[in-house]
DNA sequence: AGATTTATCTTCTTCAAGGAAGAGAGTAGG
DNA sequence: CCTACTCTCTTCCTTGAAGAAGATAAATCT
């Protein structure tokens, strides 16, 4: 880097850093067809696993009839299936499917331009770097949560 | 999915970040009544700074008429601010406005946490940081120019 | 000066997504 | 066994955003 790493411009190298993953995120939503609300349910699976319809539809701070054409348009983009509750035989459970489809396809350049990144750091630079990831998750989860109850 | 131990599945801790902090900046968003292009705008500006509507349409995939509400609503909500031209008078300048409106302060505590935890690393920690966000920066915004123009 | 091109804005129409209310299926308790 | 409750799914309606075509204003070219 030209400029010192220390204070000046950190913040906005970090908004910088959170813009572009947020774009590209957004970007690959786009070309694979999916709607606002369509990644976001995606997301909370992908973090917090399977769970039923209701479940899903208070996290997404839907009601229950846009929930069930949420999870039919994913089911039929082929990203999540539906499987009866084994407990319940009224329940559903929402699972992502073993083999995802398009999404993970179209963010696959950017995952291996990350890898190729990651992959030219020391053992020790990774443990920082990960040590990093698994604090902001939580952090993120965390004042996502916050976010939505505040709502 | 294999565990192992020592190397804790790291591309799903990774995928884990990359959901959260997408979970957080929506909703976030959700919080503002911003919808999905309005923060994706929001984004395109934060990245490349002040630009014409015309820019700023092709950047977002619009054609004119959304794109001059979407300023309007940008405009009303008080993200940005619309500026003449110096050099030709037909144009209009979006900028981002200097005291930036709910976005930001909905998105404080997160900041603020991820502020905590980078507190508590050395300087040379820093440095590898700050050093991945840089270059992850990049690569999202290449990927994303890809799947830009690739639709 | 007149014609063409560029840039933004306006209007109308279309479409997708969300909210509300209700129906069907299943569970739990008396 | 019957009633009350829960969960999911369906239907109808409304809202909001995007596309298309045209209008206005200004710069550029001949």
């Amino acid at each position: 880097m030209s400029t010192t790493p220390g204070q000046p411009d950190a913040g906005r190298l970090y908004r910088r850093y959170l813009s572009a993953v947020m774009l590209h995120g957004h970007a690959s939503a786009k070309a694979c067809d999916l709607g606002a609300t369509d990644l976001y349910a995606l997301n909370v699976l992908e973090l917090s696993g399977p769970m039923t319809p209701g479940e899903l539809g208070a996290r997404t701070g839907l009601t229950t009839g846009p929930t069930t054409r949420l999870i039919d348009r994913l089911e039929q983009a082929g990203y999540v299936r539906r499987v009866p509750a084994s407990d319940d035989r009224r329940k559903v459970i929402v699972e992502p499917v073993g083999k995802p489809a398009g999404l993970d396809q179209v963010m696959a350049p950017a995952r291996q331009k990350v890898g190729e990144i990651l992959a030219g750091y020391s053992p020790e630079q990774l443990d920082v770097l990960f040590d990093y990831f698994d604090r902001a998750a939580r952090a993120y989860e965390e004042a996502a949560d916050v976010l939505r109850s505040g709502v």
